[in-house]
DNA sequence: CCCTTAAGTTCCCTCAGGGAACTCGGGTAG
DNA sequence: CTACCCGAGTTCCCTGAGGGAACTTAAGGG
C-alpha cells in the first residue's frame, strides 16, 4: 500500500492517525488496556493474522505506546502492557465506543457499559471543555493556528477554516 | 487486503473502527467539518489518491456520515457535508488531536488551538463522565457487559476484563 | 472552437494484509 | 532420553487495496 507518511504533517490528527489509523491498532489497544496482553491471546481474540499482529505490536513498542515485558522467567515469556502514553489513548477509545454505541447499537442497546468508579454510575463519555466542563461540539468551538503551526499546505489541525462553514 | 469485517462483532469500538479505522477517514472528516467540502479541495489538501478519495466519500455517504449535496446549479456542482452522525465524530477527532498534541507537539507547542466559544477560552478536550463531569481514565472506570452484548467470542467492548488488570 | 474547471473513472503496479505452515527455546510426561 | 506441548513469533505464497497519473464527462467562458 505504501502508506502515505502523515506523521510529518503539521496536524496532530494526522500524527495520531499515522499510528492509530489502521483497522487493528484501536482494537489491540482496547485489548491491552482491558487485560488481554499476551501474543496468542491477542491473536485469538482479534482474529488478526499473527504476522500483522507482530508488526503492529513492534510498531506500538517503538512508539512508546506499549512495552514488552517478561511476566514469567521459566520458561521466559513476554507480554505487552500500556505505557502512560498508551493509557492516554483511552479517551480516543471511549469516544469511538460512544459513537459506535449511539449509531450502531441494536434494539437491545449497546454491548457494554462503562462504570465510573468515581461516582459509581454507568456513564457515557463526553468531550468536555477542560475549563468550564461544557461539552465541546463542532458548533461551539473554533480552531485557531497554534504556536507550533508552520503555515503552508497541511497546516490545519482541525483547521482554522471553521469560520468558512456555512450555517 | 480483504479487510476483516469488524462491523458485525459485538463491540462498538470494532464497529466504529470498521468505518473510521483507516488512514484517511479521520482526515476527511476533519476537513469536511472544518469547511473543506469539495472533491478537488479534499484531494489537494490531503494528498490522497482521487480513486481512494472517491471510494471513501461514497462509503461515508452510504453510512450516513456525509451527504452529497448540490451547492451550485449552473454548472451543477456537488460537495460533501457532515450529517449529525458525522458531526458526532467530532469528539473522536478532538481526542485524537489532544493525544497527538500531548505526545507529538514540537518544542514550539501544538500546531493548533481549540477555542470554546461557550467560555471564550482556548481549551483542551477531556473525556468526562456525563454524570459528575470528572475525567474518565483507565484507572477510574470499569467495563461491564451491556444489554446488547451477546456472549461469545468478540463480546468485549472495552471488555469486562478490566478487573483482570494487575496494578 | 478551444480551453478551463469540477468531479470522478480507469489503468497498471506495487506492496501490505490474510492464512497457514514452520521455527525455536524451553518445559513436562512416559 | 525421546516425544510431545506450550508461547511467541517468522516465513511463504496469494490476493486485492492503495498510489499515481492519465482519461472522461458535463458545462461554461473567451
Amino acid at each position: 500500500m505504501t502508506r502515505t507518511p502523515l506523521a510529518d504533517v503539521a496536524c496532530s490528527i494526522a500524527r495520531a492517525t499515522d499510528l492509530f489509523g489502521d483497522a487493528w491498532t484501536a482494537l489491540i489497544m482496547r485489548d491491552v488496556l482491558t487485560g488481554v496482553t499476551r501474543f496468542d491471546d491477542l491473536a485469538h481474540d482479534l482474529g488478526i493474522s499473527r504476522k500483522v499482529l507482530a508488526a503492529r505490536l513492534s510498531r506500538l513498542v517503538e512508539e512508546g505506546v506499549l512495552v514488552r515485558e517478561r511476566y514469567q522467567e521459566r520458561p521466559p515469556r513476554e507480554h505487552y502492557r500500556a505505557t502512560p502514553k498508551g493509557e492516554e489513548l483511552y479517551p480516543v477509545l471511549l469516544a469511538l465506543m460512544e459513537w459506535g454505541d449511539r449509531w450502531y447499537a441494536g434494539p437491545a442497546g449497546p454491548p457494554a457499559r462503562i462504570r465510573h468508579l468515581g461516582c459509581g454510575r454507568d456513564t457515557t463519555p463526553v468531550a468536555a471543555c477542560a475549563h468550564c466542563g461544557e461539552p465541546l461540539t463542532v458548533g461551539n468551538t473554533t480552531q485557531l493556528p497554534g504556536p507550533g503551526g508552520h503555515t503552508g499546505p497541511g497546516t490545519r489541525v482541525l483547521g482554522p477554516l471553521l469560520a468558512a462553514r456555512e450555517g
